[in-house]
RNA sequence: GUCCCUGUAGCUCAGUGGAUAGAGCGGCUGCCUUCUAAGCAGAAGGUCGUGAGUUCGACUCUCACCAGGGACGCCA
């Protein structure tokens, strides 16, 4: 054989059975350098490998494959260390230990989520869980826009509408909120606090009424992203960021860099010294600090004062042109970009049906997140958000959601999981003690189909840490849940055959393990009865 | 005009450069005396947007076009 380059060597799962359970498809990279016959090549490989205990035989295949079948005893012992992992079943130690922090959701608190925002939502604390299992160390932050001319325009339209709740004549901003949402808060104000802010100097009164009422809206989002299963450990406030000297510090280092340059009044982040297609305001004309401003401000932070490893951002697809600047700032900070890694969650389009809802801020008919979830429920708001990859646009049929919800995919997950909790129960109300049956009479198809399909949740996990594309979870719930289903139907668990029983006793719980696992990984429950 | 995402079964979408392109829903045919029929089994359904290129091999990579969505602000 000549001597080449070697290509990178892999296994892959073929997708036929009859293949194996891994294959290879080096013999035909081989032939490419080599120039040499795949098959030969691959034969002479198989001569010189020593097989693994656990590989049963390996053949070779046209047009140039090798093949890699496991030893049934193997498989089947594969169900005690999963009853033995128990939940850490899964855990990989991909993240050794180091700091990763998830920022998503930071909706301006302006007003009530809607069902876009969900999407992040779900995105980001499926892939916080499944970052944890993976060996990394995990905050979980939401950025609050504290500050700014959004916020302005937030306070004034709120105090507008205090001033209307309470019969006198005022105007909200023309580039105010207009949500009904902003009548109710102010009426909630009122009740609570009485028309005490109308004796106030109207500059004192707009700023402590809208501290209130933003405050109120952060707890309500808090709140229904409660009501979704999202939780975070760190609400980070763009406020601080000028209070705690970031924002000074970090454009002082950044003029010494010479990125920063005064051009027509206005003060300006050179992006066009990294590449990028043109510079970008920091300081307006009047003095006053852009968005962008504090999002340097904040990443200095997240990069050089809390060191975090890798930093995550899951944005809307609003904020796609906002990706490459921002890697820029980092690279200007002297951060290597690869360490900020920007998830863009799609669009989503609401539909009751055929008809498509509009989401508008400023007219009535918003959907909100919560609205949402009361409509569908938790568990399936969060499936539907997870099946569709972040990159693409999905419709969320609420009609379907709701009223097919027997055939919803998430009921098929979690039945198969009543079904497993079901047997088990039996199991126990028979006071059958199975622990210690003996897994190598677990022989027929369905059984070892199944236990290959348990075995690939810490590579399901390993992909999705490396791809940060937690849809992939969604697709293994539902295979993992066929083949369950489908062994249920063939393979009698508690039966006359003592011995058989304590064995398939094993592998549901096993297969428990397994199902569990990745609705927990999913944030969702795993229902007992059904 | 520039940049980003998407285009795969009737619909909604998966798909690591490899072997016969998959799932759910909808439609069709069967299956409940036994641990949950919210289930199982089977058949049908495809010029993988179009056209070139790279490769032993392309849904996958490159280029050009077409179509849908998003972004191009001293808003966030």
């Amino acid at each position: 054989m000549p001597a080449v380059a070697l290509p990178e060597a892999y296994l892959e799962h073929p997708q036929n059975p009859e293949h194996g359970d891994y294959a290879s498809s080096f013999p035909l990279k081989l032939a490419r350098a080599s120039g040499a016959n795949p098959m030969n090549i691959a034969e002479d490989i198989m001569r010189l490998m020593t097989l693994a205990p656990e590989i049963d035989s390996i053949v070779s295949a046209p047009p140039g494959f090798i093949n890699f079948t496991l030893k049934s005893n193997w498989l089947t012992n594969q169900v005690e260390s999963i009853r033995q992992a128990g939940d850490a079943y899964g855990n990989i130690d991909l993240g050794r230990g180091s700091r990763v922090q998830v920022e998503f959701v930071s909706v301006n608190p302006t007003g009530p989520l809607h069902v876009g925002h969900g999407r992040g939502a779900v995105l980001g604390s499926t892939l916080s869980n499944v970052l944890s299992a993976s060996g990394y160390k995990v905050a979980k932050e939401y950025y609050i826009n504290d500050a700014g001319s959004q916020i302005d325009a937030f306070y004034h339209s709120l105090y507008g509408r205090y001033q209307q709740c309470l019969g006198i004549e005022a105007e909200i901003p023309a580039d105010g909120y207009l949500g009904s949402y902003m009548i109710d808060l102010a009426k909630e104000v009122i009740t609570e606090e009485g028309d005490r802010f109308l004796t106030l100097p109207e500059g004192e009164a707009v700023l402590q009424l809208g501290r209130l009422g933003l405050d109120k809206m952060i707890r309500q989002i808090e709140k229904d992203l409660e009501s979704l299963g999202v939780s975070f450990d760190v609400w980070f406030s763009e406020q601080s960021l000028y209070q705690k000297g970031q924002y000074q510090t970090v454009m002082s280092l950044l003029r010494q860099r010479g990125y920063i340059a005064k051009k027509e009044d206005a003060t300006w982040f050179v992006s066009t010294a990294l590449g990028e297609d043109k510079d970008n305001v920091v300081v307006r004309g009047d003095g006053s600090p852009t968005y962008f401003a504090a999002d340097i401000a904040y990443h200095y932070n997240k990069f050089l004062e809390r060191q975090f490893d890798r930093v995550i951002n899951i944005w809307g697809a609003d904020h796609q042109g906002h990706v490459s600047r921002m890697k820029a700032v980092v690279a200007a900070l002297g951060i290597s970009p690869e360490r900020l890694e920007v998830i863009i969650s799609q669009m989503v389009t609401l539909r009751r049906g055929d008809d498509v809802v509009r989401i508008s801020k400023r007219s009535g008919d918003i959907i909100t997140l919560r609205e949402l979830v009361e409509e569908v429920g938790k568990d399936a708001c969060r499936f539907f958000f997870l099946s569709r990859s972040a990159n693409s646009q999905m419709d969320f049929d609420l009609e379907l959601a709701k009223k097919e919800s027997a055939d919803n995919p998430v009921y098929y997950v979690q039945y198969a999981h009543a079904r497993i909790a079901s047997i088990l129960r039996l199991a126990q109300e028979r006071g059958i003690d199975y622990r210690d049956g003996d897994v190598s009479l677990v022989t027929t198809a369905p059984e070892l189909i199944l236990i290959r399909k348990l075995l690939l949740l810490p590579e399901l996990v390993e992909t999705v840490a490396r791809s940060l594309e937690p849809h992939h979870l969604t697709y293994y719930a539902q295979d993992l849940a066929t083949v369950f289903h489908s062994f249920y139907k063939e393979c009698r668990v508690i039966s006359q055959d003592e011995a058989l029983t304590k064995a398939r006793l094993k592998l549901v719980e096993a297969a428990r393990i397994v199902l569990a696992k990745t609705l927990y990984l999913m944030g969702m429950t795993a229902p007992e009865k059904m």
